[in-house]
DNA sequence: ATGGTAGGAAGCCTA
């Protein structure tokens, strides 16, 4: 059966109510894994989900800052979330789903975006930044793996040459710093996690999922960045089905900075 | 080389 997961920094799920429910409605993944929905849990709009069809909720958030969520057409078995860094942050939700496979389980992540100065000792967010990072290499290294396993969401790097507009203008460039980068594949490699959207688009060419909001006119420079995955456990090798970054949501009006990205998969 | 925009909370922080 096919299972479509779309993942999207919307950067406030009650601002941007009516575009998640278009994307839905134009859309439908089985799954919606939101990240900096910038609300406290009280304040979810978890009603328009339900309405939508969406009637299994799972939410972690925060006043003001980051938070994740998960809503979803198919129920969840369990539900877990884990305070990286011990700060309390909202930045990791997890559940999972029956399937084929049996169990799967789902990671939602938002990785700290690290500031702007690529240097842990001058900058705390860079450091935390590094620290999540390290902290995630040894707990997804751990066992995730073991499991069927599908980890999306905001991480905050783009790795590859092609996941930028520029390499070379953004060495030095927080989200693209070989220190960042090196991390982000020693994680991937270490528990062989799959690289979903490349698996599509051959890594020769472009493929961004973020455009800066402060850009005269972000489709014409196309400055954009992949700051946004989906890993997939080697169980889901051969499951892939295909994967749709969807540009033209950039250019809704009043859009997240960030795009949706859908990746299906036959379990 | 610089500064540009956005959201939430509240008189600045994060991105």
């Amino acid at each position: 059966m096919p299972l479509a997961i779309t993942t999207w920094n919307i950067n406030s799920v009650r601002l941007r109510l009516p575009l998640v429910e278009r994307y839905l409605e134009e859309h439908a993944p089985d799954v919606l894994c939101l990240q900096e929905t910038k609300c406290p849990d009280g304040s979810f709009p978890t009603a328009a989900f339900r309405r939508l069809g969406y009637e299994h909720v799972a939410i972690h958030g925060q006043k003001g800052y980051h938070g994740v969520a998960i809503v979803s057409k198919r129920p969840f078995a369990s539900v877990d979330k884990r305070d990286f860094c011990e700060k309390g942050d909202a930045r990791h939700l997890a559940v999972t789903l029956d399937s084929a496979l049996g169990p799967l389980e789902l990671h939602d992540f938002y990785i700290p975006a690290g500031g702007d100065e690529p240097d842990p000792v001058a900058n705390d967010k860079f450091a935390h930044k590094l620290a999540f990072l390290a902290e995630l290499k040894t707990w997804l290294g751990s066992g995730a793996t073991v499991r069927p396993s599908i980890v999306v969401g905001d991480l905050n790097i783009a790795p590859l040459t092609q996941d930028v507009w520029s390499h070379k203008a953004l060495l030095k460039v927080v989200s693209h710093t070989p220190i960042e980068t090196e991390a982000f594949e020693s994680i991937r490699n270490g528990g062989a996690w799959i690289d979903v959207m490349r698996r599509f688009v051959p890594e020769t060419e472009k493929l961004y999922t973020w455009w800066s909001y402060r850009a005269a006119d972000w489709s014409a420079a196309d400055k954009g960045r992949r700051l946004d995955h989906v890993w997939a456990s080697p169980h889901l090798d051969g499951r892939l089905l295909g994967v749709e970054v969807l540009r033209e949501a950039r250019g809704w009006e009043r859009p997240s900075d960030h795009v949706p990205v859908k990746a299906v998969f036959d379990v």
